[in-house]
DNA sequence: ACCAATGTTTCACCTGGTGTAACACTGGCG
DNA sequence: CGCCAGTGTTACACCAGGTGAAACATTGGT
């Protein structure tokens, strides 16, 4: 951890200011004094910087300060998926404290999963460098099969068709779609989602067995991401795992998806 | 002027860094330590500063700082006046050292101009005293003429039934409708409207008479808000401020209406 | 014309921000 | 496997720069 980081008082407080003028849409130099506790004289100096970075500005009519309308624009070139990741990380934080086991989180884009976070940084069973984007397969994976069994059938069958036409072997499965509905329904009604048998394996050099379930994390009808929990296959079972941790899953991925939809403070 | 106010460099700095943040999807601290030439040990700080603000955040993925996810709601909760009062106030600024008479801007709100901004502060003419929000009538001043001339049809119609209802006198004139589009088309076709002779005096005691006249900032077939020019009457006459002015008034009009599409940096 | 509330300037104190230098970690290449 | 370049982190000592008390200026109210 990088404790011995101090942080910088004076940034902070004018990060402070800025919000403090962002809850009230207008507010005078007493106002803010009352508000942060500042003396105004500090309050003069950030105000002033304020108004130099572009951030906030005091009208000329009423003297008073208000936010900047060029602040409309901050952050409005990040995507879903931005947000996902972030709502998501200290969730999957939590999650892997209180399981042991790592979890993972990902959205469908171009024909595979692709992981935003992940908590196995914080153990010891990397099987992929944590390199961001990686992707994973559709069918093969239990995040991808939570993806499809979730979703609503239209987008289902577009993705199928999409993954029948791939070069990619392990995408061939597709081209037989009523046994991969079947399984599909089957754990649609199972409330989660599992790997297929073989595809997945922990450690250096990928000696050991991996194992894992997915849920959705679910907007309305679609499916906005999908969480994932792994394991070394001779570690425990499936169903033990499913009995312990299914539920907590489940209730992460609830979390992230209001998270997303309106964040923490 | 507070020329004596000294800005905060350790603020001005972290936001400097949150802009270079903001330019790059995710940037590394090497890439901030090329980009804004701080020491990386000054970036840590900002950056957990930063962090801590909310503002930002780093991915426990790849190691990279990304702006947070919230920051795409600062500013959300301000009107479309807030944005023009703001583009409008130096273009405003610059007019009136040009004109060497004030400016206003207002937008029609509930059946009367609302002065957003105005440069009337710069001169020793001001007739009113500088409250946000003062309210001028929309057939007696040059601003709400200019309003309804250059409205569409429909919103013309609707507002003048609104004003005949009304309790104020002034509005009355409303009434007769046909007399009143005859006038406005007449200030239609001469690209600005004037006041109502009589409306309206300049300085204390509102002893000497003033002038106007108006032209729209539109936004397409809209009228986004009104750029008056006024001076005292005494001093020039009409046709002489029509003949110097006008021009600059519509291109200070024109300029305003693209800087809130697309604000200057 | 007075008074209370708010905004601005000055200035001396000393903390808190700063960068250099040393250290730790990672990944790439031979 | 070990070296090296690139990157991230920590420690530390200097002193510029941030800070607020106090004095001053301005405004608004009745």
């Amino acid at each position: 951890m990088q404790a011995s980081v101090k942080s910088i008082r004076a940034l902070a407080r004018g990060l402070d200011v800025f919000k403090a003028l962002h809850n009230h849409r207008s507010a005078s130099l007493q106002d803010l004094h009352d508000e942060t506790g500042l003396a105004k004289p500090t309050l003069l100096r950030i105000l002033k910087t304020l108004e130099e970075g572009g951030v906030a500005r005091r009208s000329t009519r009423d003297g008073r300060y208000r936010v900047s309308a060029s602040v409309r624009f901050f952050g409005q070139n990040l995507g879903m998926e931005d947000a996902i990741a972030e709502q998501a990380a200290p969730v999957l934080d939590r999650l892997c404290r209180d399981m042991l086991w790592p979890s993972d989180i990902g959205v469908y884009k171009d024909g595979a999963m692709e992981i935003l976070e992940s908590s196995r940084h914080q153990t010891p069973f990397m099987v992929n460098r944590d390199r961001i984007g990686f992707r994973v397969h559709m069918l093969m994976s239990a995040m991808g099969r939570a993806y499809l069994a979730f979703s609503p059938a239209a987008e289902r069958r577009t993705i199928l068709t999409r993954l029948s036409r791939s070069g990619d072997p392990y995408d061939h499965a597709a081209r037989n779609p009523s046994a991969v509905l079947a399984d599909l329904a089957r754990d649609r009604a199972r409330g989660y989602a599992v790997r297929e048998a073989g595809y997945g394996r922990w450690g250096i050099a990928e000696r050991s067995q991996a194992d894992a379930i997915a849920v959705p994390v679910l907007q309305g009808k679609r499916v906005l991401a999908c969480l994932s929990l792994a394991w070394a296959a001779g570690a425990t079972t499936r169903a033990e795992m499913v009995a312990r941790h299914l539920g907590r899953l489940q209730d992460a991925a609830a979390e992230i998806a209001g998270r997303v939809a309106a964040p923490a403070p």
